[in-house]
DNA sequence: ATGTCGGCATGACGAGCGTCATGTCAAACG
DNA sequence: CGTTTGACATGACGCTCGTCATGCCGACAT
């Protein structure tokens, strides 16, 4: 049998993927103590162990399911475009696979209308994971913006880059919020087309817009 | 003193006005019952001389929430064209206005992660309001579109709403989920920006984007 | 005037939740 | 080897919520 401290990691790994699981499917609240124990193969009692109470628990577990998901998303082909980083990143986002897989999806488009009304605390740690998923899509490509910003971002492209992660919630939040398949799926594709749109405007033949020769 | 029939209807609107508030500010569950009734100057026993459970209150709260405010956003300035009726739409949607009064503002920002959770027939009715909010957006313009659908409304145009309502509903609330003023201050204008050249691709130069002459 | 109806108040019940006190047992340590 | 530590189980407490049974009393019909 594995050393104490080993167990307990293992324990609290097991209650983060539970409650970062529970948290996208169910919602904040929805990440009931006693439910989440369960998944995680302890008793209630134990998760004072772990944590103080309750909202330590919904912090991490938000920041556990983005640390998961980050990279995932993030990293493209090599030699990669502006442009084409924002239409592959909403051409994978607004899609079925991903409307129908919450559990395994993304935690923003899962919580943000509750955590509009969390107390401060949360707040501030959804917009610490916003900020890094922002400077995560604005990462390296392969042709770096042509006014960089004194910290490393171009403000422009952190700008449109907003824009895409509220088209992007938005869109699939409404997905899934409808019932029909047909209307599920036709808001999908309209918002997957405006983000073509909004990253390669019409006409538009600047350097970034043209695909690499 | 009133009618029976009055003073009952009079009871409904209060219990209706007090959960639409409570449901745009508080979410879906909360909404709670004791609460809206207690808003409403009665007691939780009087809740079930109108409504049959909890679930028909918030569908008819979430119903009522919406009408109230449709043709208020709706109505723009006659000889409105369609770009402009976009762009219009985003940028009193996206303020630090609507993003700071939930209780009059919109509800669907205020309830979308929830209803993607909630039971089928609670979809149905988000689904129903969507879709009327969407006809009440593509509505008649100055100028008309080119291609109408047999059922009256320009499908590009259909697409274009549901791309401005997914815009529109994930900013704000990526506005409110936010701690920081700067940040969500932020995040409004890239959206609004971003709606803007949506609504008016760059160069674009048919008769429906420029203003009226 | 008298009886019926129904909106409303009061009070209670059970379920689910967060939280904590207490006990237990195996691992870590001197 | 004996002691201590701490992760975990058990059980309980208080609170909130949805739901319903019961009774009251004014408005309406006859």
């Amino acid at each position: 049998m594995a050393t104490r401290v080993e167990r307990k990691q293992a324990s609290l790994l097991r209650i983060l993927d539970a409650a970062a699981a529970r948290l996208r499917t169910e919602g904040l609240m929805g990440a009931a103590i006693g439910l989440v124990m369960r998944d995680a193969k302890l008793t209630h009692g134990a998760f004072y162990s772990h944590f103080a109470n309750k909202e330590e628990l919904t912090a991490a577990a938000f920041r556990h399911a983005l640390a998961n998901n980050r990279t995932r998303w993030t990293t493209g082909p090599s030699g990669e475009h502006w442009p084409q980083r924002l239409t592959r990143l909403a051409k994978r986002y607004l899609t079925p696979a991903h409307r129908d897989d919450p559990a395994n999806g993304c935690a923003f488009a899962a919580v943000a209308s509750e955590a509009a009304r969390s107390p401060a605390e949360f707040r501030r740690v959804f917009e610490a994971e916003m900020i890094q998923s922002l400077r995560a899509i604005c990462g390296p490509t392969a042709a770096p913006s042509a006014n960089p910003d004194p910290n490393g971002v171009d403000p422009t492209r952190h700008d449109e880059a907003i824009a895409l992660l509220a088209l992007c919630v938005g869109g699939v939040t409404l997905a899934r919020a409808v019932e029909d398949g047909e209307t599920s799926a036709r808001v999908l594709a309209a918002c997957q087309a405006a983000a073509a749109r909004l990253a390669n405007p019409e006409g538009a033949t600047d350097s970034a817009t043209r695909a690499v020769d």
